[in-house]
DNA sequence: ATAATTTTTTAGGTTAGTCTAAATTTTTAT
DNA sequence: ATAAAAATTTAGACTAACCTAAAAAATTAT
């Protein structure tokens, strides 16, 4: 049975928002920039092909099959980040439209090939993990710089591939993954903070952009 | 004005068979094995879209605007065939399908760094010349082997990619890009001939597999 | 120059994927 | 426990891209 580009980027959209429990129609209209009513037609298609189960007016959640193929298609648009990024000279703001296309390219074997190409990365542009071989994906314990509650020094782990205009930010303040944040201050009437990048000199940053970053805690 | 990838391919078909005036609906039928009824109703279509000019029963061209788009896929096709056989490691047979796929895939300046990155090839791994980035097409003068009518050295230069296994015929028998064939001996009743190929010990070839490969003349 | 054949177009239908507007169900507030 | 609001589904329409069968035009053969 034959997945069209349309399906995979649906499973993609329901893997990523089913963090907890099943998700609701409008969740995925939003995050699809789709109406209600194409989302339910397209539910139930999704269903008859056995890759997510669906009761009416009760939200979806993937399958076996369904997580697989999510997986295999995140491994596939993180991978071609990669190679756009490390090959192509390609900044991380640019990448997410291309990758969206080509996490759907076809081709036996091709994205192994590709994987050890760029040898075997485990992380993408933004710090995202990669699926192995295998569709395992390995979660890290990160925390968002924003809700940090106490100074300290921190590794800047992943970040928040949304938006090109808060990457493009993130580079103007020459914030990169692996750097190291030091928080000196936390002011806790807006949640803003003071912090040093790599021991250069301090900076100010809103509690919104802090939350498009994820950190590691250091120890010392 | 976007040009979904059906119309895509319906351009670069066109650009395949135009080689001498207008291309037929049936000739398109064929080359695409789609029904001519299908044909006439996208023919009009690329008409309103100025990329063809089309005339009831007058069969069809390209417009100026379609033999660009057309140079650019197949730039974009060729590049990417480089690239599988190159960096990925496919076999000349394995590619076609694949950047079949790849052709399609939009992105500001993307086919630029991926000729760049590959060091501005000038052939793709069949032999054929690739338009370079002002989508200048260079035509090489070659002729079937199967056409010539003496013996003598040649070059093998392209070799007809339209089936895979032709092409892993051509690997067995050794035969690759930039070889160099001596014609033996002609058999005028079926064509077929006896080479060899970079000087090793010679072999019998049908008319038939001889006029899939392309090879340019050396003098002496 | 007609008739037969081939090519091409038209007419009408199907599926995938979307939409708007209306109806229905569920959730929240009084 | 109702009523109001929000979420979801259904109904009906649209476009892209294909199909089959029938009609029309062009070409070829007699
Ligand atoms: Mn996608
Ligand atoms: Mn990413
Ligand atoms: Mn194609
Ligand atoms: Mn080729």
């Amino acid at each position: 049975m034959q997945i069209s580009k349309n399906e995979q980027d649906y499973i993609k959209s329901i893997f990523k928002l089913q963090a907890d429990g099943s998700v609701s129609t409008t969740a995925l209209s939003e995050h699809l920039h789709l109406k209600a009513a194409s989302i339910t037609d397209m539910l139930k298609k999704l269903a008859d092909k056995k890759l997510v189960s669906y009761k009416k007016y009760q939200g979806v959640t993937l399958s076996t099959k369904g997580e697989k193929l999510a997986l295999e298609l995140i491994r596939k648009h993180r991978l071609w980040e990669v190679f756009l990024v490390e090959k192509l000279n390609y900044k991380w703001d640019e990448v997410h439209a291309i990758a969206e296309q080509l996490e759907h390219v076809e081709g036996l074997d091709l994205i192994n090939r590709l994987d050890k190409f760029l040898g075997l990365p485990k992380f993408d542009p933004h710090g995202d993990p990669i699926p192995n071989e295998k569709l395992v994906l390995t979660k890290q314990n990160l925390s968002q710089l924003g809700k940090i509650t106490k100074p300290g020094k921190y590794q800047v782990s992943m970040v928040n591939q949304d938006n090109p205009s808060f990457l493009q930010y993130l580079t103007k303040l020459s914030i990169k993954i692996g750097d190291i944040i030091k928080l000196h201050e936390l002011i806790t009437f807006d949640g803003s903070l003071n912090i040093s990048i790599n021991n250069s000199t301090s900076i100010f940053m809103s509690n919104t952009v802090a939350n498009g970053i994820y950190v590691y805690k250091l120890n010392n």
